[in-house]
DNA sequence: TGCATTCACTACACGCCGTTCAGTTTGTGT
DNA sequence: ACACAAACTGAACGGCGTGTAGTGAATGCA
């Protein structure tokens, strides 16, 4: 029984810290990273912001936090996204990866400043946590895209001058341990085909497009069209 | 005389002005866009920090300013790197716009964070001012890197579907001038190469690539000339 | 059951911030 | 010499992150 009430407040304490993130999650959603203040999450929540120090260390740990829940989120939903489409149809799983992490980051602009802006003034992500865990998953999966258009894409890109020591040794060893046979030239296609998603989303969510693209995703459609006709991927009809 | 006088006083305030933002530019170098405070500039400068409201009406009009301000920096030294190129060479002169954008971003990762990132929350680029001004200058040029390239690239890239209408009306009502006969598709594949430039330097300055990439600069030096040949610019020997 | 400990939390303080405003200084124009 | 306007100060307000001392209740042990 002794060990049932420690689980209770064990479960008390899990659950505030979870109403903590909730809010913090809500207040970013309205007003953006900034809106995530100590003192606002504590109004919100009756107490005083001195309390949530009893949960996290500081302002930004709870910051890291959030970007670990919000990033797992959103390569949750672009996995999802791409494994709704045959293992057979490379290029519609390219696109449809692309196209769900355009989706997610129109619906949470804010958690797309949050993991990809800096949420915290020269904040990097550090090394360990759940935001490099989600980021790694982000990684593994472009990769697996690029694997699979590899047959037809080897031929158009050169594959020496990238070694295994070009990149991260984590997510060298999986890629190895995954695709096998799969030399680190496809690594830096992943990569370059994560910066031509990254690059028009991030000027539109940050409003360098609106001023001269009326449809910013036409353009972003067009860009993967063109990124997976690079692969030498044929999209199906649709 | 008067009229002397007079001009004396707007001198010693244009001054001040322009130190408020060197002061706030060098802040920033040092302690990111953040570090833009009123009452630090107002510190370094032996003054209070509501004097500078005699000059700058609110901390986002001064931010305002100084994007203005470093935009237009980086539009000319990208301007210069091209120009430095034959005007014949239309590949080299891509490449060296390209090159010099990420030269400036590493020499200057603040500053881009500055235009590029969100230094006031939730802040948008206002319609008129120097900012909107420099990414007309930014949208244009990478147009006519475009547009020399169009009789190689018109063939691989399919210019129905776009229409003037589809983008900025000063951007098109520009465009149209300085490049009769260029149809609207080419200002699409402008804003597409923007966003495969901004995209890997994106990541790179916001410390998503180091953890997995070793040498952001040759993925990106692919990644341009991946983009040069899909423009069906062949670059010269160098 | 009684008591000591631990835990969550409050209250307050410190120093930072942007912003406003009444008052003072300073330099100009007549 | 005087009046005036501009430049600037100093203090204040509210908000922020962050510590720290104290309080009260729940917990674990005798």
């Amino acid at each position: 029984m002794g060990n049932e009430t420690l689980n209770r407040r064990e479960r008390l304490r899990a659950e505030t810290a979870r109403e903590i993130r909730t809010i913090a999650l809500k207040l970013m959603g309205e007003g953006g990273p900034d809106a995530i203040s100590l003192r606002a999450i504590a109004r919100e929540m009756g107490m005083t912001a001195g309390a949530i120090y009893g949960y996290y260390a500081t302002r930004d740990d709870l910051v890291t936090t959030l970007i670990g829940e919000v990033y797992t989120d959103l390569v949750d939903t672009v996995e999802a996204a791409r494994d709704a489409r045959p293992a057979d149809d490379a290029a519609g799983r390219l696109l449809a990866w692309a196209e769900a992490l355009r989706t997610w980051a129109l619906a949470n602009p804010q958690g797309f400043r949050l993991i990809y802006g800096d949420a915290v003034p020269g904040y990097r992500p550090p090394e360990g946590g759940p935001g490099a865990l989600a980021r790694g998953r982000a990684c593994d999966g472009l990769v697996g895209l690029i694997a699979d258009a590899w047959p037809h894409a080897r031929a158009a890109h050169r594959h020496d001058r990238h070694q295994w020591s070009d990149f991260g040794e984590e997510l060298g060893a999986r890629v190895r341990a995954e695709h096998p046979g799969l030399p680190p030239a496809a690594i830096a296609l992943a990569l370059r085909a994560w910066g031509r998603m990254h690059g028009l989303l991030a000027l539109e969510l940050y409003g360098h497009l609106s001023p001269v693209a009326a449809d910013p995703g036409a353009l972003y459609r067009d860009e993967m069209l063109d990124l997976a006709g690079s692969l030498g991927l044929e999209p199906p009809a649709a």
